[in-house]
DNA sequence: TAGGATCCACTGGTGGATCCGT
DNA sequence: ACGGATCCACCAGTGGATCCTA
């Protein structure tokens, strides 16, 4: 691990402990308002906080160092409550991915994990930051995402994209990912023919990355 | 020519005579600030008045009768004082593209031109509306129009987009688009390599529109 | 409980054109 | 005079994720 990813770790560890209120106060941002329309915001602010400068048409929150930061909720018992999001998946040239030249690999190659504590019980301006943990696939671990990957591909690649629900993945589902039901992009169909369908995001499930920060090695299930 | 663009005719002309800032005030929008700022506001508020339907990501800006709405500006002599822009340009397709199934033809199929008056001296809410002309290209005029085409697309679908500059045709050229210097797409060079350039479009020489005003079967030149 | 649905901020591209230096 | 450069409004798409029923 390198020095900048090490420096990174250093400022992440800084926060432990804080409100993300405190953190957003210190940056001159505002934490608050109704919980469903400020969902992205608590991100927003420990990419401020940490300096992140991928802007958007990024591939990494800090593209200089490879590192993407994700913010990741856990209640009481250290237990992630949600799933994490990834990357969109592309529908039209599923036949020319491959996982390792993959958005969501590149994306997974190594991830800056900021728990927030509280999730379950506290609205996020109270919420306090966690441990961080500075995070790489070991290969058995990248073996089982390219696994749920290829399942995923290979399915949309032959036009199947029906068969394409959440119950897919062992660690990495894929999901709906829209600002609303009426949203639509395009797809292809077994016949090869255009079909409008909901865009869809790759996600991982909170039994993954709750095992993972427990033990960034770990294999569950 | 059927009853539904006459009635749109009739509509541009109940507003003749009238400033642009009056036909805004009616539908409460604001005419006025500086000039370099507000380019487009002349264009959005006759749009209004008229009742364009079109949105954004549309062929005309009256879809259901296929007609396009152009504003343009005259001098005390009835002359354009700038070429009016119609459409961009596709540079990664260029190969692909014929003069029938084109964009632009498609924009110049049916334009209602509504003129205003005083360009030259006056700040544009001042300037009052003239004489609007319901207009689409002779079998004469295409036929000019589609030789300026060919010529621009032959151009760029052979990788030669150097020697695409607005020197190049008769009543239609083309030009740089985009909102400053730095904007970039991608197009082809003579050795099928993906090179970055800036962004263009299809522009009416004012030659062409000044004469078409005056007699819509005109063939400049 | 978790799969499917949804919300905000931000921005790049498009459509409305005119500006302005050579 | 006009070829190249530029400006704003608007909107769809992306990136930040969590909400919310069945």
């Amino acid at each position: 691990m390198n020095a900048s990813r090490e420096a990174l770790l250093a400022r992440a560890r800084a926060l432990r402990s804080r409100t993300i209120r405190a953190v957003a106060e210190e940056h001159g941002l505002y934490a608050g308002g109704d919980a469903v329309r400020t969902k992205g915001t608590p991100g927003a602010i420990l990419e401020r906080a940490l300096g992140a400068t991928g802007g958007s048409s990024k591939v990494h929150d800090f593209p200089d160092i490879g590192v993407e930061l994700k913010t990741i909720p856990l209640d009481e018992r250290g237990v992630p409550i949600e799933s994490t999001y990834v990357c969109t998946l592309s529908l039209t040239d599923a036949e020319s991915q491959e996982w390792e030249t993959s958005w969501v690999r590149a994306k997974l190659a190594c991830v800056l994990w900021v728990p927030t504590l509280g999730a379950s019980e506290l609205p996020w301006p109270e919420r306090r930051i966690g441990e961080p943990l500075l995070w790489s696939p070991t290969p058995e671990q990248d073996g089982i995402l390219r696994g749920d990957f290829d399942d995923v591909v290979g399915l949309v690649g032959v036009g199947r994209i029906e068969e394409l629900t959440a119950h897919r993945g062992r660690w990495m589902q894929v999901r709906p990912k829209a600002a609303h039901g009426r949203v639509r992009t395009t797809a292809y169909g077994a016949d090869g023919e255009l079909i409008e369908t909901v865009p869809r995001g790759f996600y991982l499930r909170a039994k993954f990355t709750g095992a993972l920060l427990r033990d960034p090695k770990a294999t569950p299930d």
